[in-house]
DNA sequence: CTACGGGTTCGAGCGCGCTCTAAGTCAAGC
DNA sequence: GCTTGACTTAGAGCGCGCTCGAACCCGTAG
């Protein structure tokens, strides 16, 4: 597989993974005789797990200590599970957050779609009215 | 309320307060004789919604265009709302994203904990042995 | 033979969201 | 009066993760 098929199969660009090799976070790709890459599917897998790395907000130089460790052989399975598990602790804080921002968003536009209107000054998170409607002891207001 | 105050009250710095000002997520603050802002509570609220909107992944651009519809006043509220509607759905397929990514994360570390460590595939540069392996034409190996 | 659509390298540039520096003003405490 | 420290401005700089440009090399189709 040439850089432009893998690209087409992972939904990097060419410059991506040439960039991704460069820093070390793919392995240097075997050159045919052209001096071109050439990809086993087996890097398939790897890209993917980067890319999930990836969207839970991995910085790149801990995908790399983690890439490192791999490289280094089975003698660093530990330090890769508990790197893992120290990322797996941020991702699930983060989703907590999420959650509770969407759970304000989720006020706030009930209030804009809200029967009654008064227009008040009130773009807060969670003051107490806000929380008096989450708890259905008020009516939402728009602001 | 100066600068400072607000800075700890909200864990903004400074720098990032008068920052959102000149770009504009922050109204003028009005100055002092000695020309320093000084800050009503009220601007506590909005920081903490710019703090939510930030949270969950909107742009500034965007920020800033939510602000702008805000300042001109109740004719903008539908426009606002649907504003916020999309940022609510792109918040939620973020989560559910996360989610996923987090299941496999789990799975991944599953992999490690247990006392036959089974080469999962997406930590790996796929080599025969592991193909091997996904097709039960082989035991799994650490690696 | 030539044009074209890939690929190669190296290094510069970009968009984002701050973050900091420099040079100065001001008010309070010793 | 002097020091300290928080504030002011305009504007430069930074870290991240790409993204692109320039100049060149190949192999194949017309």
């Amino acid at each position: 597989m040439k850089i432009g098929d893998l690209a087409r199969r992972t939904g990097l660009s060419a410059h991506t993974i040439r960039y991704y090799e460069r820093i070390g976070l793919l392995p240097r790709a075997p050159r045919d005789a052209s001096r071109q890459r050439g990809y086993d599917a087996s890097i398939l897998t790897w890209i993917a797990f980067l890319g999930r790395l990836r969207t839970t907000g991995m910085p790149i130089r801990d995908m790399l200590r983690y890439t490192h460790l791999r490289e280094r052989g089975p003698g660093t399975l530990d330090e890769r599970r508990i790197l893992l598990e120290a990322h797996r602790a941020k991702v699930r804080a983060h989703l907590a957050e999420l959650q509770d921002c969407l759970a304000v968003l989720d006020t706030k536009i009930a209030g804009y779609a809200g029967p009654d209107t008064v227009e008040m000054d009130n773009d807060a998170t969670t003051d107490q009215r806000t929380r008096a409607v989450r708890e259905g002891l008020a009516r939402p207001l728009r602001d």
